[in-house]
RNA sequence: CGGGACGUGGCGCAGUCUGGUAGCGCACUCGGCUGGGGGCCGAGUGGUCGCCGGUUCAAAUCCGGCCGUCCCGACCA
């Protein structure tokens, strides 16, 4: 055996480094000729359109629509709600230019949407019965980023950004937290992260946002990731952007409003949870490949055992797996074997002379390598088992690292060693202040990733003030 | 935007110090043998050495500027 010199660096090693390796070794994406600007290449696409279905479906059954607005947004629009402004100005990119004339007013590349949809809110909504709107939109956006990585920080990305429109308060908040709730359900079911929710603190809340609700993952390497937002806007935009209705008293008041959003940053949260050093692991119901069969042929039978695999592909594509057979005749079975692990393959079947004599086929499991040999007619029920499994048991792991991986911390000597030799969630009373929060920032880099829902007394590490729960950490 | 490193066929690199015919591995193409964990042999294709300028008989190599990428710090999904 000779040594493969396309090697994937070790996660362990620099995962930084196994990151870019990985991107591009299993084809998930390439760089553009804009800096900040990824193609995402077939491969990675079907992990985002499967993203895509199941989210869709889940705000389809919560009443939403979906619909579609302009990318373009007109300064004086986007100027409107001041906190707003102030947070996404310094990132937008700008059209200027119409052909060969300079316009008469610039206009933005969305870095959001929630001006531009308020503009066409305030002509559609002038009654409490317009209320509640619930739209969805699919879209990219485009933010103006110092420094960028495929999938985690791109500058035009793609996502889905909903805006929703409410009579009361109450509503609105019940629908941001609903969502929230739709997002982790997703991450828990679909992609196998544990991700934790909670609200961000006032500093790390969205512009212009009453509130900010967060899912946090933690990734293989210890450090945090924001992986979707729901946001409670309140009537800060609806005020700003002039939206009114008449209620059931006859009262013109503002409606209350959330926004939310999961982008294709899920993508490299996905790599880094359950990337490990032979590359990439999907979860079966991400995976655009669930199984692979994989021939082992002498030159002598390689007729019958493209055959049969053939046989059994299509036995195995008629239960309902998506399963693909690497028929290529160039590569070794050694070679296929290593190339669909990169790519994650939930499972290889294996299928040589020995396995046709006996009537059985060879099942190997990505998640944890166990190779387990079935017989022939059963082959296709046990790997939709397996698929249930390996799910189930992505999911344990990923618990399993975080569980591990979260860590109470009594005093800040400790949080500070935690944080710096550690990594992981670090969970500490904190005073509620700015002051602290920005301290601990300074000190360790960590940030609060989010106040639980469920707080527990305590005093803060470093003013002594009585304190809450929250959650720390380094973050993407 | 600050500190550091690096730009040489698609990918990973050597060559740069000490200027003198652009090299290696992988990938790719063709042929043959192979095939249960990245097979072997043979023959090929492909690079104005990031860009612009300067020094020189001669520049991948020396000098200046610019651009880009990666890592570390301030901002973000």
């Amino acid at each position: 055996m000779t040594e493969a010199v396309e090697r994937l660096t070790k996660k362990s090693e620099d995962s930084s480094k196994w990151y870019l390796q990985l991107v591009r070794m299993a084809k998930l994406a390439d760089y553009g000729p804009v800096r900040g600007t990824f193609a995402i290449r077939p491969y990675g696409f079907a992990i985002w359109e499967r993203i895509q279905q199941d989210l869709d479906a889940r705000f389809k059954a919560t009443g939403h629509q979906n619909a579609y607005f302009p990318l373009l947004i007109p300064e004086s629009l986007l100027m409107k709600e001041a906190e707003h402004v102030e947070g996404f100005a310094p990132e937008c990119a700008w059209v200027t230019m119409g052909g060969d004339d300079e316009l008469e007013e610039r206009l933005a590349i969305r870095p959001t949407s929630e001006s531009i949809i308020c503009d066409f809110y305030r002509k559609w909504i002038h009654s409490y019965r317009d209320l509640p709107v619930l739209i969805n939109q699919w879209c990219n956006v485009l933010r103006w980023e110092m420094v960028t990585r495929p999938f985690l920080r791109t500058a035009e990305f793609l996502w889905q950004e909903g805006h929703t429109v409410h009579a009361t308060a109450g509503e609105a908040r019940e629908e941001a937290l609903r969502m929230l709730n739709v997002y982790r359900d997703c991450f828990y079911e679909v992609l196998a992260i544990p991700v934790l929710t909670g609200m961000k603190s006032p500093s790390e809340r969205f512009a212009g946002a009453v509130e900010t609700f967060t899912c946090e993952g933690l990734m293989g390497d210890g450090r945090a990731l924001q992986a979707a937002t729901s946001h409670d806007l309140g009537q800060n935009f609806a005020r700003a952007f002039d939206i009114t209705f008449l209620d059931e008293n006859q009262e013109r008041v503002h409606p209350y409003q959330t926004s939310w959003g999961l982008s294709t940053r899920t993508i490299g949260a996905l790599i880094l949870v359950h990337g490990d050093d032979r590359g990439l692991r999907l979860p079966p119901k991400l995976a655009p490949t669930q199984a692979v069969v994989v021939p082992i042929w002498r030159g002598k039978n390689k007729g019958e055992v493209r055959r049969e695999a053939e046989a059994l592909h299509r036995e195995l594509a008629e239960a309902g797996l998506r399963v693909e057979a690497d028929l290529d005749e160039e590569h070794s079975p050694g070679w296929k074997f290593n190339e669909h692990e990169l790519r994650g393959v939930p499972v290889r079947v294996e299928l040589g002379p020995k396995d046709i004599e006996k009537g059985q086929a060879v099942l190997v499991r990505r998640d944890t390598g166990e190779k387990e040999f079935v017989e022939r007619r059963a082959a296709a029920r046990r790997l939709v088992e397996l698929m249930d499994e390996i799910q189930k048991n992505m999911l344990r792991q990923a618990e399993a690292f975080r569980d591990e991986n979260t860590r109470r911390a009594e005093t800040y000597e400790e949080f500070k060693e935690i944080i710096e030799e550690k990594r992981g969630f670090v969970v500490a009373p904190w005073d509620g202040t700015e002051e602290t929060e920005q301290r601990i920032k300074e000190d360790t880099k960590a940030t609060i990733r989010l106040v639980p829902f469920e707080r527990e007394e305590g005093k803060d590490l470093i003013s002594g003030r009585p304190g809450k729960t929250a959650i720390f950490a380094r973050a993407y």
